[in-house]
DNA sequence: TATTTGTTATACAACTAATATAACAAATTT
DNA sequence: AAATTTGTTATATTAGTTGTATAACAAATA
């Protein structure tokens, strides 16, 4: 999985990382059981520091996304794993939804926007429906 | 409209305000055409410092929804003056994806990130198909 | 046994967020 | 015309974040 950092952008890079890593796993490209690189390899490959890395991989780990199992490796949570509480649901949508009210007061609408969010879907390969 | 600052979140106050003001717009709370309130009103009201909202509203300009009038106030822009250029469109689908993702690889269906996006929608009190 | 691993600690530079205070000049109100 | 309000600009300070750098530790692995 090819992980590919901007070093100009208003994102930090240990917010690029997470997002590229779940992405990977959204596309499939890396499955539930997986191992993720060490943070030393991949900082290595990305060209930044180790600890960038392990912040990334800490995030992932609060939101559910990945086991870290200290001195051996960080691992992809299965589907039971991720239980998807009320709680996660509820911080989706606070995530949503400035995205879709800046999207609506810049003259966008509602088609449009279920438009891209499918767009986002087909671009995420989701397995269900369109295959 | 009311605007309500949590001290304690990890979302910086100015983006609070920036999000809030464009909630309300959405809303329909404020319409185009409409002043902003002074940088250092607001700023009294919810208790931080002029700069700090000064810095929301030059980021609402930035976005394209509101003008900045020198000396004078900030003026909600019309629908028509808001053009909604393809660069836009690519912004806030650049800004759905992450969102999408993460609730995807979290176990979330296409059915579910969807009626939240309704949800989003109907809190937002759309005009249009609801009512 | 040697290497790799995540962890922890410390330090540093650059930047961001937020506040504080002040002064300026244009716009508005009285 | 005078007083007030306005956004602007400048400077300074404090606190926190981001990212790097280096090093050492102990457990896991080869």
């Amino acid at each position: 999985m090819l992980i590919q950092i901007e070093f100009q952008s208003d994102v930090p890079i240990y917010e690029q990382v997470t997002r590229q890593i779940i992405e990977g796993i959204a596309r499939g490209e890396m499955k539930p059981g997986d191992t993720l690189p060490s943070v030393r390899s991949l900082a290595a490959d990305l060209g930044v520091n180790m600890h960038t890395v392990n912040k990334s991989y800490h995030e992932l780990e609060a939101k559910g996304i990945i086991t870290i199992r200290p001195k051996s490796g960080a691992i992809i949570c299965s589907t039971e794993e991720r239980a998807l509480t009320p709680e996660q649901l509820r911080q989706i949508e606070k995530n949503l939804k400035p995205v879709v009210a800046e999207g609506m007061v810049l003259g966008a609408t509602a088609e449009q926007i279920e438009h891209m969010m499918k767009k986002v879907f087909a671009d995420l390969q989701i397995p269900a429906e369109g295959v």
